[in-house]
RNA sequence: UCCUGAGUAGCUCAACGGUAGAGCAUCCGGCUGUUAACCGGAGGGUUGUAGGUUCGAAUCCUACCUCAGGAGCCA
């Protein structure tokens, strides 16, 4: 195909290029037309001098709509009154299409309008930058484990039964009279395969059919889950460190233009390294007491709970980078954290919450590796034990020390691009009462 | 599920008890360096739905629907 893509066009100065996409907006003086073109690389300014080309094509472009497909073929030149300092002398157009008025005009418009446009929407500068930081988020999550002795092990969709309780499951119909549910986590299953290959890790879509409506949730989320056999909480917390920094110093590495787009201020995510502060849950609660104490916080937070979205904002912007909160109370963790052995009122359980006040990306610690604890915890949550033979079997048959943690994608992107909503960081979101497009 | 707020032109909003209006988009005209271009003109409405109050309702009241923000829960 002879084409050239917007990206590259800095290599072609001085060369004719045919460019294959879209109209993106126009502007016009007379007998001088400003073009925006569009291939999903880039964008680049057309210039279109009336008495320079054949009629055919000044009239081809008069009727040009937004949107509308078009292929070009253009002088490549370097001009600093163009955006993106490149200008494309336009010799000749082929229409590919006239595109019915495009709904989404270069003005604001009102969230609601934007969701049900979704499919349009995604072909703006902001979503093009958004979901472009999300490619590369997934791409350092994959080389990260890959390169660090890491097997992909993909974990079922389909599961038999919930694994911290059914009221936040998805359910469907498996077959005659069975049921199934959508996963919420692959956690348990990775727990067999780390007996099997040592070092693990899956990476799929993850469904909670919690109905939370906030800025920080989606129905369907994609959630990355390594767990390592023979790792204590200290490793499971090196290795999140590492984990973090790494995406953050390849997202600074390789979409700078993007976060530029976002205008994110990137001076905050240089700060990003090893050692990030870890919190003791104990400490981090006198902290909250603290700021209630000096009128920072409305609500007082008392020893027990788990901390609520203000807490987390406060504690979050507390610190120059990602903040690990260890060792909440057993009580309102899940059935199969490891309690801490010199206090088992606490599990040996990390949060990682990101900086500037974004929370909870990352939620994970050492698993109890404990028969006899393990059936109780089952008991005491209400759980059925049946359910659960099969990951009784692993603390049967060679039990070990192990843990791991889950990090939400689309969290991380948030945050990374410094954006106010979840929704934005996943094409095509999935949330309370909103399932199309 | 609960609390708060909002539904008026294709879109973003104004009009707050007395003749429904502007910008953008669309169409027509003008402009040889535009930067969400600009200037002039045209078309475009069952004011979310159903009731009620009133001489008169987009505006006040009631119910419902939809959406947004937040809470709880979580990655």
């Amino acid at each position: 195909m002879n084409q050239t893509c917007i990206r590259d066009v800095s290599k072609h100065v001085g060369q004719e290029v045919t460019i294959k996409g879209w109209l993106y907006n126009s502007r016009s003086s007379g007998k001088l037309m400003f073009p925006q073109i569009r291939d999903g690389s880039g964008i680049i300014q057309g210039v279109v001098f009336k008495k320079n080309v054949p009629e055919r094509v000044w009239s081809d472009f008069e009727k040009l709509t937004q949107e509308s497909s078009i292929i070009v073929r253009g002088n490549v030149r370097a001009d600093e009154r163009a955006p993106g300092g490149f200008e494309l002398d336009v010799v000749d157009v082929e229409v590919v299409q006239i595109a019915e008025p495009f709904p989404i005009t270069p003005k604001e418009h009102g969230v609601e309008f934007l969701m049900d446009n979704r499919h349009l929407w995604l072909r703006s500068k902001r979503q093009h930058a958004i979901l472009s930081v999300r490619a590369e988020v997934i791409r350092a999550v994959r080389d990260f484990f890959d390169s660090n002795g890491f097997l992909l092990m993909d974990t079922p969709i389909f599961t038999p039964a919930a694994c911290e309780g059914t009221t936040t499951l998805f359910e469907v119909d498996y077959f005659e009279d069975a049921k199934a549910y959508l996963t919420q986590s692959g956690q348990l299953y990775n727990e067999a395969t780390a007996a099997a290959f040592g070092k693990v890790y899956c990476f799929g879509p993850t469904f909670r059919a919690e109905k939370s409506k906030t800025r920080r949730h989606l129905t369907e989320f994609w959630m990355v889950e390594p767990e390592v056999a023979y790792a204590e909480l200290n490793d499971v917390m090196d290795l999140a460190e590492q984990f973090l920094t790494f995406i953050v110093q390849r997202v600074l590495e390789n979409r700078r233009k993007e976060l530029a787009e976002l205008e994110r201020d990137t001076s905050k995510l240089e700060k990003i390294a090893p050692p990030f502060p870890r919190l003791q849950y104990d400490d981090a609660v006198k902290m909250l007491q603290e700021a209630h104490d000096k009128g920072e916080l409305e609500a007082r937070f008392e020893w027990g709970g788990d901390f609520g979205a203000p807490d987390e904002t406060y504690l979050s912007s507390q610190f120059d980078r990602p903040v690990m909160v260890h060792r909440y109370p057993t009580a309102v963790k899940a059935f199969y954290m490891k309690p801490d052995p010199e206090r088992p009122e606490l599990a040996m359980c990390v949060d990682v919450l990101a900086s500037e006040g974004y929370g909870e990306v990352i939620g994970g610690g050492q698993r109890a590796d404990d028969l006899e604890y393990l059936l109780k915890q089952i008991h005491a949550h209400g759980l059925p034990e049946e359910s659960f033979d099969w990951y009784l079997d692993l603390r049967k048959y060679g039990t070990f020390p192990h843990g791991g943690f889950g990090m939400g994608i689309e969290r991380c992107t948030t945050w990374l691009c410094g954006i106010e909503h979840i929704r934005e960081t996943i094409p095509f979101p999935r949330m309370l009462y909103r399932l199309k497009p």
